[in-house]
DNA sequence: GAGATATTTTGAAAGGTTTCAAACGAGTTC
DNA sequence: GAACTCGTTTGAAACCTTTCAAAATATCTC
């Protein structure tokens, strides 16, 4: 490859002045300038991205650091966050932690090295990213939390609405006649979980609803937890009509339970997930759904990121997207009711967007 | 962040001393490398990644390039090869290519700027990877294609036997008594997507049964092409009574347009995808497709790369993973015919695992 | 214990860029 | 025509490693 020197050599000027027209950094002749675009296009040269780094202390990297990309939400974060990093001369290293924090950690420690421009995170269960940021932030290398927050994030951030979701979801549960609710969270140590929880009580105490404990199950994101805590809740007596799952895969355990339990859904148990996955649209039933954006979480997590590469200081912030309910054919009145108020397929509920932003 | 000097110093031996503890590449005194050791401890010191690549002419990052992340079937294969390239060192740089050869390209000049280790590499629509990969490879850089190949590739290669995965599911079809097959594949410049139409073709000629050519639609890999391809084929006389689609979305499509044209799956048309993505299984009816492990495609291709970094000199290398098909409820007898041999649930055919090499 | 040899440590160059102070050249002013 | 400006260009240092030849030290042999 070539290098600096050459390009110097050909355009019959010194380093300097290559590295002045390549970065603006200074003003050149006309006539200069363009004997060494000249060069550059004739060697196509590129210039050495570590060196760069080396030099200004900083590179054109920005590290993503996720649970686990196998998991079908996080690809279109990824997706959004890259679309945004690379038509801005951004490049994305991408970091698993299988919501392990001393991967975490390890990842955190690794990508310090490589001088990276910034760090999009979604952070690992009781993850330390809080005291970690803080000692990038004081290299000047901008960090933003996304989907949900570690203890004490007071650094950017970009969330789904999960409360109003959660809220909105329920709501819609009770209106089409169910009293006997129940739900299956993620883990509560999580934010978003959490929050989602938060929003499906808030919708019970507005109906004056009861909720035993029972019938508010904990396990992980995944279909195994779905499948085993849904078994628990058909044991319940009296039986949940219909139960708010805490994400799309928890649900898809909810309906595997429920079909082996020997019962149908909508008929006998109506259920709601979180996430609206593709695959969401393909079950049987088709699953009704919170739809979050993960392409939008991305783009607006490196949007941010940007927006503090190029200066910006003012202080943190903490965006919220707006969530859309999807109705489809997994929700119905609940058995024995007056069957009026039929499940409508399609969207219903505000549109999507940028919602509130809470500073 | 502390930097070789102030180990140097603190350690009381030169630059060369801490480098050679650092990597081994001397032997050190033990007391001297105690000494060393416990003031790279006591700083935290990590060494910079970017000043280690410009020096070597070689850093741990591995370029990876994919048509889209978003795409179902790639997250394995990402993960399988971070697994293997994050244990061993080395860290992924995740490009999009949109299956655009000029993002493509784009990447691959703007990748070389960092001195990869080594590249893995689905090559786009229309790839002109190879030319690209030859010089890279006089840069001393691996370079791996998975998936499919580009026009006259000769270096590493990781692949499906998608051939025998198309075969083995067509002869699943005819097994069941079909006679009318069809098939859709996806983009016939693709390798893969040609080999699977291979496979098909091979065994409709086995059972001697004649392939008329609107019988055999080409689209992209995608739902919508298996859409709009599958109304096509249902207005064909005699209408085919069962699709091998290229893959799970195209399948998907289908089902929809079956379902659409007030037709069921498996009673009126028997369909089979492959990839066996996750939403297979979940889909109405279950769909059977042809499995082939995206993760192992990924860790397969890292270690082949990590081989020839470590100095494998050896000839290009050609694997070609096995593929199980699993028949679900998307299959079952033609209509009319007598109804023997009913759909069995469950795996069939051979473990999964590496199978020949053709090298 | 001197000389020779083997082992360990050092110092400086190199890798490709950016950046800053200094040098340069062409006008301008008196 | 000397002294000054102003706008351009240059050269060298710096960023942090690795590596290689050379220097320093330890070990061995007689």
């Amino acid at each position: 490859m070539a290098n600096m020197k050459e390009i110097a050599k050909m355009a019959r000027v010194s380093l300097g002045t290559v590295s002045h027209v390549l970065n603006n950094s200074a003003v050149v002749r006309e006539p200069v300038r363009l004997r060494v675009l000249e060069a550059v296009q004739a060697a196509g040269y590129q210039p050495s991205q570590l060196a760069r780094g080396l030099r200004r202390d900083k590179t054109n990297m920005i590290g993503m650091i996720i649970p686990d990309i196998t998991n079908p939400f996080f690809p279109a974060v990824v997706r959004g966050a890259e679309d945004v990093a690379f038509s801005n001369g951004y490049r994305l290293i991408l970091c698993n932690t299988d919501n392990d924090h001393s991967k975490e950690l390890v990842h955190l420690n690794e990508l310090r090295t490589y001088l990276p421009a910034g760090l999009i995170v979604i952070p690992s269960n009781f993850s330390d990213l809080t005291t970690q940021a803080e000692s990038y932030r004081r290299a000047g290398t901008g960090v933003v939390c996304i989907d949900r927050l570690p203890k004490n994030w007071s650094g950017d951030s970009v969330t789904a609405d999960n409360e109003e979701g959660a809220y909105n979801a329920t709501r819609c549960l009770l209106q089409f006649g169910h009293t006997k609710l129940a739900t299956i969270t993620g883990p509560l140590h999580l934010t978003n979980a959490k929050e989602r929880l938060d929003g499906f009580k808030r919708a019970m105490r507005e109906a004056r609803l009861h909720l035993a404990p029972e019938y508010v199950q904990e396990t992980t994101f995944d279909k195994q937890g779905g499948y085993s805590k849904t078994l628990i809740l058909l044991r319940l007596i009296p039986r949940p009509t219909a139960i708010f799952a805490g994400n799309d895969m928890i649900a898809l355990g909810a309906l595997l339970a429920i079909r082996e339990a020997g019962l149908r859904c909508p008929e006998d148990i109506s259920l709601i997930g979180f996430d609206d996955l593709d695959l969401a649209e393909t079950t049987n039933p088709s699953l009704s759904s919170v739809s979050q954006s993960g392409y939008q979480l991305g783009t607006t997590a490196a949007r941010i990121l940007l927006d503090r590469l190029e200066g910006d200081k003012g202080p943190a912030k903490h965006l919220v997207l707006e969530t859309t309910l999807k109705i489809r054919h997994s929700v119905a009145a609940p058995p024995g009711a007056p069957r009026r108020n039929r499940a409508s397929k399609g969207r219903r509920s505000t549109k999507p967007g940028l919602a509130e932003e809470r500073a």
